[in-house]
DNA sequence: ATTGGAATAT
DNA sequence: TATATTCCAA
């Protein structure tokens, strides 16, 4: 079945010729009914495959039921059943799906929130198309990020700015080879872990989860949930992250940014 | 034996 | 500088 036909009508501002994620499977959660009828008809607009439930359980439920596979997840911030940070946070532990928040106002205070609980994007109602069309962003980049096959990770440069990594930049002309690895040898090319921030942030909300006292290596490791992690790369994260100056500096830097 | 972690190497 | 690897004690 020819399902897509004349697919390439898209439009000039998409400047994104390769593709398009059509049917990007997406699932929306508000408990206002009409806001999330708007939300599904934009989405469905937007060529997405979007599923609809109207409060948090339900919507962890099917998450968890594993039953049908998503690809990103739009709840809003505001819900009677369930905190919905604490959905956010239960989805970034457990399925590490990219989670988009909705509120009805630009509370900073609700953002901030959002962003430290991993949400990875925050919009505001009430949502636009063109707003829609770019979620799939956030598909792509967690893709990239999680396919650590890059030689050196100097990809995520931005998300490690954002970090505050001793604010000079290597500004070099280092173009960034786009070099597809063909399998035609053993792909086993020693990857060089990066640590992204959503690695940093598994890694600390594993942490957290153990507690600070008894973390050790392997049981982060299994806390994680990374395949491909192993003990030594923990290990060797949790020994410069844990050198007092680092530490020191790291809550400096939250506290600025707390602030 | 296996693990955590400091020391060392790249 | 960031991450990997080595090495040794528990």
């Amino acid at each position: 079945m020819a399902a897509m036909d004349g697919d390439q009508r898209q439009m000039m501002e998409g400047a994104a010729e390769d593709k398009f994620p059509d049917g990007l499977r997406v699932l929306a959660v508000d408990d206002d009914c009409v806001c999330l009828k708007v939300l599904h008809n934009l989405l469905h607009g937007c060529k997405y495959h979007p599923t609809t439930v109207t409060d948090a359980k339900t919507a962890l439920k099917i998450l968890r039921s594993g039953k049908e596979k998503f690809d990103v997840v739009i709840t809003d911030v505001r819900m009677q059943d369930m905190d919905s940070f604490k959905l956010l946070e239960l989805i970034r532990l457990e399925m590490d799906l990219p989670v988009i928040m909705l509120s009805e106002d630009c509370d900073k205070k609700a953002v901030t929130e959002g962003i430290n609980h991993g949400a990875c994007d925050y919009l505001v109602k009430p949502v636009h198309t063109n707003e829609l069309k770019n979620i799939w962003q956030h598909v792509e980049r967690k893709r990239k990020s999680e396919a650590i096959r890059h030689i050196s990770g100097d990809d995520d440069d931005d998300q490690r700015a954002q970090l505050g990594t001793a604010g000079k930049s290597n500004d070099g002309a280092n173009t960034d080879e786009n070099k597809e690895n063909t399998q035609a040898s053993t792909t086993q090319k020693k990857p060089k872990v990066g640590w992204t921030i959503e690695l940093h942030t598994k890694f600390m909300e594993a942490i957290n989860q153990i507690g600070l006292y008894r973390a050790t290596p392997k049981k982060i490791l299994e806390m994680m949930n990374v395949d491909f992690l192993t003990r030594q790369n923990v290990s060797s994260h949790l020994q410069v992250y844990f050198r007092p100056s680092f530490f020191i500096f790291h809550m400096f830097v939250f506290h600025l940014f707390i602030v």
